[in-house]
RNA sequence: GGGCCCGUAGUUCAGCUGGUCAGAACGCGCCGCUCAUAACGGCGUUGUCGCAGGUUCGAGUCCUGCCGGGCCUACCA
């Protein structure tokens, strides 16, 4: 074999335009869960998250903030690299368009396209939207604005060009041959039919500002934005040193996670940029969905972006990971309402885990002395169940359906509820603490197991779970599942609640108010 | 304009290649339990499966048209 196990997974590097809101939040979380499971799993994980940070659109931003473009860029960086700690991102790095080693990357990767012949010096007239960063024909604009709606300007320059309509034929035999290249399979269909459809060359530099990276051996253009921002995916592994073990461990990358509006640039252009270089294409790009706030679409204008502070501020950093992953099927569109979050919160987490967890652990204190009770027989059909869990997760995340992994986690959880009931350890302490001890076994031993799968989705809450069983850090992968079963005799910490019911702080200002 | 997708219980949705496919969760009602975060468990509840035709022994499940919603892409310059 010697094909170690590794796992190179990224979020997009995320436009220093706008502050962090729901939507990067969402993209990051998912991406954790997955490098989570995957090192969880025994794997070398690099995940790797950052921002784009060149462009006019920033430089514009940063005039009119009266700083310079670096300094603008520089505070809404650290804004993302703050997201990561507050929704406990496990990040292995985070990149900068901005950093040296990027900028050496994108300089590598230009001189080997036009080494190459890919690219040409061409000259283009058009209309041209700072917003959208791209060219529109004359027959695209309604009344004068571009479709999208966004200011057009009418821009005669010299660019650079990517033969881009070459690569066609080859991007369709790729996904031909590499089914699972692009997910979900909606989504793949829509970028077969665009590549299908007739690739044009693509303009991959821009002239009239100098916010990026110049052009090598012609400083009067900066590197489009677009092509900048991809190579990323390479300069963090350190291309253009393709001989050292980073890059030749890691790429090509196991998974671009994107959202739905940015897949063709990581479907179509991407993927041609890179073969034309001579390098291996992404294995997985994976394209999810929307959120919309309340029933509404997120917007500037309505001014409903949730910062990720607020959402971690008023429900806790497990909870909204939990309801972002467990809410819809990845890849689809959702909502995200007060309602639903406290839903999910009460009902999935406090109710039915938390309070699992909490009635187990406070009987085993008051009847076993504090101890893990002693094995006997009881609870097996749980036990298997918990012990099945595994190889379905592993399916699920590998489709990235973390809403599926969460079900198969939870209706495990629901089984040993309902198996708290049937037993009635409670009952069996005046009759028969044998039986009763065996019973409490096989739930704590359920509730380990559990602890440790769910690790990925909510980091901290399991892990105090796990210390509540006095699960040792190192037994905490999921080789130890069937490694380090409890111990009997262990002594078990106090219990504490780990998903706390989610109450309406019922204002006492409003009390006379109307609302 | 072309292409794709969706419309199933009050709500969110499962239903692959046609024959227990009329389901799950939440909500709601009744009951049980009392270990627990007023949590847990049991039972029950509602649907003309968007509309109209058609294929078939038999269709949410295939075909056609229509209505409604979404997405991708392009608009005879």
């Amino acid at each position: 074999m010697t094909a170690e196990r590794r796992f190179y997974i990224t979020t997009p590097i995320y436009y220093v335009n706008d502050m962090p809101h729901l939507g990067h939040a969402y993209t990051t979380v998912a991406a954790d869960a997955l490098a989570r499971f995957m090192r969880l799993d025994g794997y070398r994980v690099k995940f790797l998250t950052g921002t784009d940070e060149h462009g006019q659109k920033v430089a514009a931003s940063a005039r009119s903030a009266g700083i310079s473009p670096q300094e603008f860029a520089d505070r809404v960086s650290l804004s993302f690299r703050e997201m990561t700690g507050l929704l406990a991102i496990s990040n292995d790095d985070f990149i900068r368009t901005t950093e040296p080693r990027h900028r050496r990357a994108v300089e590598a990767l230009w001189r080997e396209l036009e080494r190459r012949g890919e690219i040409y010096l061409g000259r283009f007239a058009g209309w041209y939207s700072v917003r959208d960063e791209a060219f529109y024909g004359e027959d695209e604009l309604q009344d004068g604005k571009a479709p999208t709606g966004a200011e057009v300007e009418w821009v005669e320059e010299e660019n650079y060009f990517f033969r881009l309509s070459r690569w066609g034929e080859r991007l369709l035999a790729y996904y031909e041959a590499n089914p699972e290249a692009i997910g979900p399979k909606s989504r793949k269909n829509e970028v077969v039919s665009f590549i299908k459809s007739g690739l044009n060359d693509l303009s991959i530099s821009r002239t009239g500002f100098s916010w990026g990276i110049p052009v090598p051996g012609n400083p009067r253009h900066v590197v489009y934005v677009w092509l900048d921002a991809l190579i990323n995916y390479l300069s963090a592994i350190g291309y253009p040193d393709v001989e050292n073990p980073e890059f030749s461990t890691y790429w090509p990358a196991d998974l671009h996670l994107v959202g739905k509006d940015i897949l063709r640039f990581h479907a179509v252009y991407w993927p041609a940029f890179l073969m034309a270089a001579g390098l291996p294409p992404p294995r997985r790009v994976f394209a999810h969905g929307w959120w919309t706030v309340e029933g509404e679409k997120m917007s500037k204008s309505l001014g409903n972006f949730i910062p990720p502070e607020r959402l971690v501020a008023i429900y806790g950093r497990d909870a909204v990971r939990y309801f972002l992953l467990r809410e819809l099927p990845f890849g689809s569109d959702g909502d995200f309402s007060r309602r639903a979050v406290v839903a999910r919160l009460n009902g999935d987490l406090a109710n039915d885990f938390g309070n699992l967890a909490q009635r187990v652990l406070v009987m085993i204190g008051r009847n076993c002395g504090g101890r893990v009770p002693e094995p006997g027989g009881e609870g097996e059909a749980l036990l298997a169940n918990a012990r099945g869990l595994l190889p379905a997760l592993r399916e699920h995340m590998r489709e990235e359906a973390f809403h599926l992994a969460l079900e198969a986690i939870w209706r495990v959880v629901g089984e040993a509820n309902r198996y708290v009931d049937a037993a009635a350890p409670w009952a069996l302490a005046r009759t028969d603490r044998r039986r009763m001890e065996s019973v409490l076994y096989a739930l704590a031993e359920t509730i380990r197991r559990l602890a440790i799968v769910v690790q990925p989705f909510v980091p901290e809450a399991a892990e105090r779970l796990l210390g509540q069983l006095a699960v040792a850090p190192a037994a905490r992968s999921f080789a130890a599942l069937e490694e380090s079963p409890l111990i009997p005799g262990t002594a078990l910490p106090e219990p504490e609640g780990i998903f706390p019911r989610f109450v309406e702080k019922t204002l006492s200002c409003e009390a006379g108010g109307a609302r």
